[in-house]
DNA sequence: GCTACAAGTGGTCGGGGACC
DNA sequence: GGTCCCCGACCACTTGTAGC
């Protein structure tokens, strides 16, 4: 639809001047967005509602919220807009429209501080047991990167460091709307769950909390009563952290360097044929895990050098994987855990294009790609 | 519509530490 | 020493999908 309106020169260069700061794709995009967030001031006023532009919560209330536990004096729930303001049934509307946390534009790419890696247990070619991989909760890629793109704009305030609990709030936070985003495309595009975008995202159906609770503890960072930090991103050494009574997080340089890199649903629009991650974010991640994450390369050449065996289905899988289990280790080892170990490595392969699964009927079987293939013939790096 | 299965995720429980 | 609370580990429930 074309709509023709009298604009006021001071208007129009303050759309000019929105417009030049490139997050918004048209004069048409950016209409549109003003007129859905009028609709949202008038609605929150005719509810007899205050609304302050710039409200921040309390450090008390963030502390809280992050725990997943209410504050005391709950804050009004955040009203965000469905809208798709060209028609076209293709999401053309950008991250930026629900947070700008999570956009690669307004990085500093510059005037960055880095932190060294984590120190890593495990030295190359030393076996790591299964109950020492990565935790099988942390089953998604796409979350990872959010937070450290997030942690990455979070930095820009202060290059020394976010402490912990600021940045699992804020970026939590944010994830719910990015959440919100990302479940709508799935809706649209009837994207199976196999390769559903929003997975392991918060969304703002779920009023209990957990479900960012869970994602600020797993995605971000958690700390336990001895300061030490853990999630996603500590164990893949994306971050690290200068400990105190509030450790304070900071990207290590891969960290940076993953962050930095454009991606598909971040970045770009969702659509029915979205990726998750671009080749090159691809090619670095698995450069880095094969260099940096010994834990997390042990177990991608395990399960793959299973499946390429013939383990190709949960249980056989399950089953090989718990013969490699030690003896003294089988009791820490339940089928639970196996299996919640065995699924999330897979979905983390799966994120980057390691394994495929293939469903028949209701069973399931696992491929190797040639990714993968080329993966477990690659050279294991050496000290 | 019922059943089976796999994956995802919220809930629960035990252990340990803090506080009185 | 007792109680309470928090955290981590892992259990089991929920959800989505397909076959019959």
């Amino acid at each position: 639809m074309i709509i023709c309106f009298d604009c006021s020169g001071k208007t129009n260069a303050m759309m000019d001047e929105l417009l030049a700061r490139g997050r918004y794709a048209s004069v048409s995009e950016l209409i549109s967005i003003a007129i859905a967030n009028q609709v949202v001031l008038e609605t929150q006023v005719s509810d007899g509602e205050s609304l302050t532009i710039g409200e921040r919560e309390s450090v008390k209330q963030k502390v809280s919220a992050a725990n997943g536990k209410p504050s005391s004096k709950p804050t009004k729930k955040r009203r965000t807009v469905r809208e798709d303001p060209d028609g076209s049934g293709q999401s053309h509307r950008r991250v930026e429209q629900k947070s700008v946390l999570f956009l690669l534009d307004g990085l500093d790419t510059l005037n960055r501080l880095s932190g060294s890696l984590p120190d890593d247990y495990w030295t190359p070619g030393m076996e790591v047991p299964l109950d020492r991989w990565v935790f099988g909760q942390h089953n998604k890629l796409l979350p990872v990167k959010a937070s450290c793109r997030g942690l990455a704009h979070l930095l820009k305030d202060d290059p020394k460091g976010i402490f912990y609990d600021d940045a699992a709030n804020r970026i939590s936070g944010d994830a719910i709307i990015l959440g919100d985003l990302l479940l709508e495309c799935d809706g649209k595009h009837k994207i199976d769950r196999d390769k559903a975008l929003s997975t392991a995202f918060p969304n703002s159906i779920d009023k209990s909390g957990k479900a960012r609770s869970r994602y600020a503890n797993q995605f971000v960072a958690s700390v336990n009563k001895q300061g030490q930090v853990s999630g996603a991103l500590i164990d893949f050494k994306l971050i690290n952290y200068k400990p105190g009574k509030r450790p304070r997080l900071i990207l290590t340089e891969s960290g940076w360097e993953f962050a930095l890199m454009r991606n598909p649903i971040l970045d770009e629009h969702c659509g029915p044929h979205s990726i998750k991650f671009s080749e090159e974010e691809v090619k670095f991640f698995l450069n880095h895990i094969a260099a940096n994450v010994r834990a997390e390369d042990f177990a991608y050449r395990a399960i793959l050098q299973a499946i390429v065996g013939g383990a190709n289905t949960p249980d056989l899988l399950d089953t090989m994987l718990r013969q490699s289990v030690p003896d003294e280790r089988t009791q820490r080892v339940t089928l639970s855990f196996l299996s919640s170990q065995r699924s999330g490595a897979v979905s983390r392969m799966s994120d980057l294009g390691l394994v495929e699964r293939v469903r028949e009927g209701v069973r399931v079987t696992y491929l190797p790609t040639d990714l993968g293939r080329d993966f477990i013939n690659r050279e294991r790096p050496q000290e």
